[in-house]
DNA sequence: CGTCTTATTGAAACACTTCAACCCTGGTGG
DNA sequence: CCACCAGGGTTGAAGTGTTTCAATAAGACG
């Protein structure tokens, strides 16, 4: 399978054996393109693949009280509707952000991988309890923290998930969200966003310009978002 | 498995074979009893089993921004703690609110039940992903509408909750939280908890005295909270 | 080069929090 | 059996973080 970030990013954590290696890469995706704001899959379609993000970046969206809702974003090597296997219907839009690219696969392929290799169940399985697990955190970060700490945490999220796959260098990272794209994830309004990013700034602790952020105090940040990476699970299993 | 609310609940969205079914009802669990408060688990135990609850409610929790933060209550039927079976350690408390019953069972168990069936596989698999589910619609509540929608939108959920297993009378049903704990829940105080019952009371939507929740006008009530029980994937699966 | 989107700023309005007090109820021990 | 206590619910008033509205500036793009 061409989507070698996917592959790259779950042998952070698990070992594959050459078997599960070679099942995985034997799979075909079809690639398709996807345009600023095109929808992959919209709330009540009943998906028969699921796709892997190769490139770009998705967001997963509701809307709720007439917002925008954004639940999490998606970065290259997810799966952003592995859920799809076993949830009938999406209960969610999928949209790109900027441009990107994706590679469908059949459930039923997928499902014959994964039943050839308890193994390969585990390790599909494991990536939708990720989901569930960043899910949770989010719910922490948009009902208990204040704005500064929401947006912070927001952006150490995507610097640790981006690095996993090898899209970080030197702390500096693409970003192709505007202010109301944050806003629409961290449920505040667009001019707070402004304001918010500004101090970020001033407080010496990013920069954000032409797309592009980069992180000038990690461990600053990091507190100021209460971000501990433990629900990422990213820490090998024993 | 005498817990027969977590079999009823599926059997809602999923036909089981005979021997399915033999399969979950042989499994045999070791019941545990918990105290108000008493934590199943704590953040960073790595539990070698799951729970189900039999009894009474649980909250899953974690400490934000010097808050309590409830991610979500589990009704009797649901495995709190299903996730532990791929990742290695909990990532949540998991607390007692009044006191419950559980029914522990090794993972080991689970896993041989599960790998003896590719139906049970996905019945276990797709309830870890209703949980995620469940947490994509925290995020839009807590992040989206307002405090008078929020806390309509819980009730309605635990309404909707409760009823699958049979835990609801006419509308009503025992509901053991204190404000404070629906002010964890949903990102308020408790004092604007307090305000926003007295409202839905005032609005004729809702009685609550003495743990017990009436819904009076159910429309009204989910039209308010937006509540669309469709996130629950309660429908059957064609 | 004009047009559309995105970022920025100021000021007023508001939803919700905080603090502090009080009340009520159910349970406990003397 | 009553007095006391603790936990939970209720109320009022002041404070504040964030939103909303509206206008302007700055990029991005064909």
């Amino acid at each position: 399978m061409p989507a070698s970030l996917f592959i790259k990013r779950v042998e952070h954590v698990i070992d594959l054996s050459p078997e599960d290696r070679a099942a995985l890469g034997s799979i075909r995706v079809v690639e398709r393109s996807l345009a600023h704001r095109e929808p992959l899959w919209r709330e009540g379609d009943k998906p028969v693949q699921c796709a892997v993000l190769l490139s770009g970046f998705l967001c997963r969206h509701k809307v709720a009280n007439d917002r925008d809702q954004i639940l999490v974003f998606s970065v290259p090597g997810d799966f952003p509707d592995l859920q799809t296997l076993h949830l009938g219907s999406i209960d969610h839009n999928v949209l790109s952000i900027g441009a990107s690219r994706v590679g469908l696969i059949s459930h039923e392929r997928i499902k014959n991988v994964i039943n050839a290799s308890s193994r390969l169940t585990h390790l599909f399985w494991r990536e939708t309890q990720l989901d569930a697990a960043m899910f949770r955190e989010w719910v922490c970060n948009v009902a208990a923290r204040d704005s500064l700490s929401r947006v912070a945490h927001l952006i150490c999220e995507m610097e640790a998930r981006l690095a996993i796959v090898g899209l970080v260098e030197n702390g500096s990272f693409n970003l192709p969200f505007t202010q109301q794209d944050i806003a629409n994830a961290t449920g505040m309004s667009n001019v707070h966003v402004n304001r918010t990013v500004q101090e970020l700034r001033k407080r010496g602790l990013i920069t954000w310009e032409a797309r592009t952020v980069k992180i000038l105090n990690k461990k600053a940040l990091r507190e100021l978002g209460e971000f501990v990476p433990d629900y990422l699970h990213q820490h090998s299993l024993a």
